[in-house]
DNA sequence: CACGATTTAGTTGTGCACAACTGAATCGTG
DNA sequence: CACGATTCAGTTGTGCACAACTAAATCGTG
């Protein structure tokens, strides 16, 4: 088999063209088609996925959700804040810790659930992936995200290269 | 086999909610091992994304750049400022059209793409996956993203649902 | 040729991602 | 208990994505 040793830099170059523009271009795609499907909703795609979290798990610590969707505060924060400007989601301090701040969804953000329910199997369908596909899709990326977030930087550096 | 219709609204979220994050999660988890493999260079990943186009296909206009990537006037502008201001890439209206402007590497990105050559390899085998499942990735991505472009927003609509 | 439609870059405004930082609360160890 | 280290949310600044818009050049049709 080919290994990755044989191949000229340049080739590289090339399928790296390749592969950063598809990956590139299928998330702005995705990204594209839920907007368009999470419009009538008043969501954004990253606010959508704080919204399944919270539909999911209940009320969260920022810290949680962050954890969940591998954000931050300085991502979550403005965001939550302009959940909450929307009436979908409250905040307040938690007594135990007052450093931590709890947040979940409020009537309106649980009737907004009822709404969101369409959303997913109309992306499905418009994928025509089936579901075994979907799902397959998942575990690759999920792999493939793991597997990324698991790299010593050092080993991108060009002495290790 | 089980078809789309046969599952329940609520399962439909919670596998949504399961690729939706992978996918988000892939695509920050692929951004921040490239952020860090360019970091020497002094790119971020769009900018080294269309210095790839250029390096490929010599001069480009903005809109040629546009085109390959997917991006439009108001992302590549200020992107292309910044890449000027670098030294790497220089833009002059072009004589035969004076709407267009011409943008092609400078001396100083030609000598970029030599330190650049190493990093595609450095991600690959970072990744861990061998150049026939790199290739069958970027496969599978282009068709999603290409099948996600092609969708009628109006099947994105509760209606249609 | 004239003039409305189109094309091309660019600007503005909103939202997200992330690094670097701040400040307050909490924890852990002496 | 005291005090330095850590945790947590939030802020600031930079850059990208995209919608909506502007201005100038070009095109196409009468």
């Amino acid at each position: 088999m080919e290994t990755l040793d044989t191949v000229p830099d340049e080739d590289f170059l090339r399928l790296d063209h390749q592969i950063c523009f598809s990956l590139h271009a299928a998330t702005r795609a995705f990204n594209g088609v839920y907007r368009e499907a999470l419009k009538e909703l008043g969501l954004t795609y990253p606010q959508y996925l704080v919204m399944l979290v919270l539909w999911e798990h209940g009320e969260l610590p920022v810290k949680g959700i962050g954890e969940r969707l591998r954000l931050d505060s300085g991502t979550l924060s403005p965001l939550l804040k302009r959940l909450e400007a929307a009436g979908y989601v409250e905040r307040r301090r938690s007594a135990e810790d007052e450093r931590s701040v709890t947040v979940r969804a409020t009537g309106a953000g649980a009737e907004l659930r009822e709404r969101a329910l369409g959303v997913p199997r109309r992306i499905a369908a418009a994928t025509g992936l089936d579901l075994a596909e979907i799902a397959e899709l998942r575990d690759r990326l999920g792999a493939l995200a793991a597997r990324l977030d698991g790299i010593d930087p050092d080993a991108l550096r060009p002495s290790c290269g």
